[in-house]
This record gives C-alpha cells, structure tokens and sequence, in this order.
DNA sequence: TGTACATCAGTGAACGCGCGTTCACTGATGTAC
DNA sequence: TGTACATCAGTGAACGCGCGTTCACTGATGTAC
C-alpha cells in the first residue's frame, strides 16, 4: 500500500502537470509553447552578447534551436521584437546576480565582493556577462526599442548599486553609483584593449583600488 | 599684360599639377587615385563610427562616392582591409586631436583641457569621435586585423596621455593613463545610457572632478 | 605637332549566398460527446 | 471508452532584397615616336 500512495502521488503530480500546462487551449500546449520560447530567448541572449545585435539573425537561431524559421513568427513579433526581449534578459540575469552577490552579505560585503568579481583578470577574459561591457557600443546604433530597454536595464542596475552604497552608509547618490559602473566597465573594456599583460593587469587593480579607497573599503591585495 | 601674368600663373600651376600628379604611370593620374582612395577612406570612416564595422558595406560605401561598386577592388583587398584602414584613421585622428590640445600648452594645462574636452555633455550629446566610445564593444567581434590595428591606437593615445603625465611631474605610469581614458570613455558610455539628464550630467561631472583631483588638478566649475 | 599605342581606374552584369518575413500546409495533441 | 473534430506550433517553399567578390569591358589619359 507504500506503492499504491507512491503512485498516488505520481498521479497527482501528473494531474498538476497536465492541469497546470493545458489549461484550455486545445493542440500544443501552452507549456510546451512557453518552454520554445524561453529556449529561443535563452539561444538569441548568448548570441546577442557574444556577437552583438546585428549578428542575431532569426534562421541561424531557429536552426540552432533544431526549428525551422517559419516557426518564430509563432513567438516574437519580429527580429526586433526578439532583440529587445533577448536583451531585457541580459540585464535581468546581470540583476540576478547582483542580488545573488548580495544574498547574505553586509552592503559592504556586497560592494567589495560585487568590485572584486567585476575587476578580476578572469572578466576581462571571458565573455562578459555585464551588457554594458558587451553593449554598449551599439547603443546608438540600434532601434529606440531596443535604447529604451537598455535604458531601463541600466537604471535598475544603479539602484541596486546606489541601495548598497546607501545601506552601508556612505552616500545615497545615484551619481556615484553610476560612476562607479562606468569606471569599472570602462576598466574592462580598456584592459581588453590593452595588448601587453602586465599594463592590462595593472589598469584592473589600479581601479580596483581606486574604488574600494573612495568607498571606503578594504581592499585584501 | 597682367592679364598675360596671370595667364602664366596659371599655366605654371597646371603644369606643375601634371608634373606632380602624372608621375611616370599612364592613364589615370596616381594623384587622382590617391584621392579617390582618400575619399573612400574618409568616407568609410565617418561610416565605421556611427554605424560600426558591420554597417560599413563596399556596394554602399562605393554608391556614397559617386561610384560603381567593381571599382572598390582597386583600391583596396577587401572589405576587411577598409575596415581596418578606416579605423587606424579614426585613431590617427584621435591622435591629431591629442596633438592639438597639447600644442602651446603646459603639460597641466593639455591635461586639463583633455579632460574637460571628453567629459563635456557635448561629446556624450555627439557622435564620439573617440574610436573607443564608439567601438569597444566591437573588439571581441571583429577579425584579429581589426583588434591588433585597434589595441595599437589605443596604445599610442595612452602613451600621449601618459607622456602628458609625466611631462608634468605627477607619473610616468601608463596604467594611470590608461585608467583615465577608461575612466572616461566609460563615463561617457554610461551617462548616454541614462535618461536623467541630471543624473546623466553629474556623472560626468563627478567623474571629471575625480580624475582632476587625482591628477592634482585645478577644477573650475 | 600629330598619331599609334599602353595603362588602368572605373563600369556593370553576374556569381553564390544569406537575410527577414509571409503563407498555405501538416500533424500532434487537445476537447466534446 | 472510443471517435470526430478543433487548434495551432511548427514546416518549408517562396518573396524581394542586399551582400562581397569576380571579371570582361571601356574610355580617359598618359607615353613614344
């Protein structure tokens, strides 16, 4: 009877499931649906960093996502409207992990792990994650769909940064906050220009320290 | 018989024209090529800034020239060797630009202006005409033509800036410099990226007032 | 000076290719009875 | 429970368009004699 209240409750988990993703629409359901969608999004974000907007082409990310093209129209409006979402995406990621950063930690804490990770050689390296080191060229250069949406990413990224820099008593100004981001992304993409190793290395810590010392933290190297 | 002067001036100058431009080759002048080359590249550059390196197209580059798109190929290899010709001109640019801030004017007083120059709302308003504004973001997605011609302008101007630096007694340390220009550059960015313009202006503003006391600067505002 | 010839920047058709979008369709999966 | 029907995500051919590059050519401008 162990077995039978198991395969009740396997039951009832599948009841939900089909509940919960059927609801009243007939043909594919909506899950199934909502599942394409996030899998598209989540494809054009990773091509949308790596390569930038002009390389998100709607054939190549359906034929990645094993699609055909014809099939998008189902989910986006149109190439645009793909670009904007994918884009909201990256900065609700980049805001995911602020909070991640901040999850457990003093406003201090927060800031000098946020600086260090931000300022770290291995940044540099990478594919960044942070849209304004990978965007923010093309900001001008895109549909005013596509600024706003930056626009709005940005915004709440500063808040995030001014609420901590706040929390830990140092100032409420969103202006220093920005700057802060400005600086540290500038940082990055300076260093990623910087041919010789050692200068590149040189210009993180500099601004690294530079920060932490304004702010008021400590700084462990 | 002044009449006749002039005649003659005139006659002079063409022949020297034809003298100078003609050479030894036949056909068309390898003055006129040059030119013709030069306009291409001007054009091409103007294009590269506002509109990136995947905007920047032969067929309408050619088009915006008054010309004919097959003839592109006696000027250049590819569309990848213009994009890279074009852009040394934008940091060549850059570089003049460099030169004439610090043309009669104390070490101090290049850096100064420098400084006011870049962070003034003006240039956030305007297309930047400094390569690194307009395309940083494109580094890790161009060809390694592009990024090695890129991180050799970026080279140069950190070293002027560094050389204004040390000029003026305060370091000879290009990390400093380059942290500037990142400082800076980054500033721009993000302050284009924000809708308030107050906030947008005191970015600015607090950024200059940082690097000039860093700098042991004199601010006036 | 006048004429024959050589050069080569520029022309424009053609190449293969990829783009975003539309649209008639198909077929898997749901509902209704 | 079994069967008829409806839905609609996904298919794939087709649309007009623009791309970078090639290539046989043209014709303006030079040199050679």
């Amino acid at each position: 009877l162990t077995i039978l209240d198991d395969n009740d409750h396997l039951d009832n988990e599948d009841d939900k499931y089909h509940t919960e993703s059927r609801s009243g629409e007939m043909g594919y359901s909506q899950q199934h649906k909502a599942e394409t969608r996030a899998k598209l999004l989540r494809l054009a974000s990773v091509t949308l960093r790596k390569d930038g907007p002009d390389k998100l082409g709607v054939i190549e990310l359906m034929r990645t996502a094993g699609l055909t093209h014809g099939g998008f129209y189902a989910h986006f409006k149109s190439r645009e409207a793909l670009l904007v979402e994918a884009l909201k995406m990256l900065f609700d990621e980049a805001q995911q992990r602020y909070h991640n950063i901040s999850t457990g930690a003093s406003p201090r804490e927060a800031l000098a792990k946020f600086i260090d990770q931000y300022l770290a050689p291995a940044h540099r390296d990478a594919l960044s994650p942070c849209p304004i080191v990978t965007l923010n060229s093309d900001l001008l250069r895109q549909p005013q769909s596509f600024r706003a949406a930056y626009r709005v990413g940005v915004k709440k990224l500063v808040e995030t940064i001014a609420g901590w820099t706040e929390a830990a008593g140092i100032t409420d100004d969103q202006a220093v906050a920005a700057s802060i981001l400005a600086d540290m992304a500038g940082a990055i993409a300076l260093s990623r220009s910087v041919a010789d190793k050692r200068l590149s290395n040189n210009v993180l810590n500099a601004t690294r320290r530079r920060i932490k010392a304004r702010l008021g933290l400590r700084d462990a190297s």
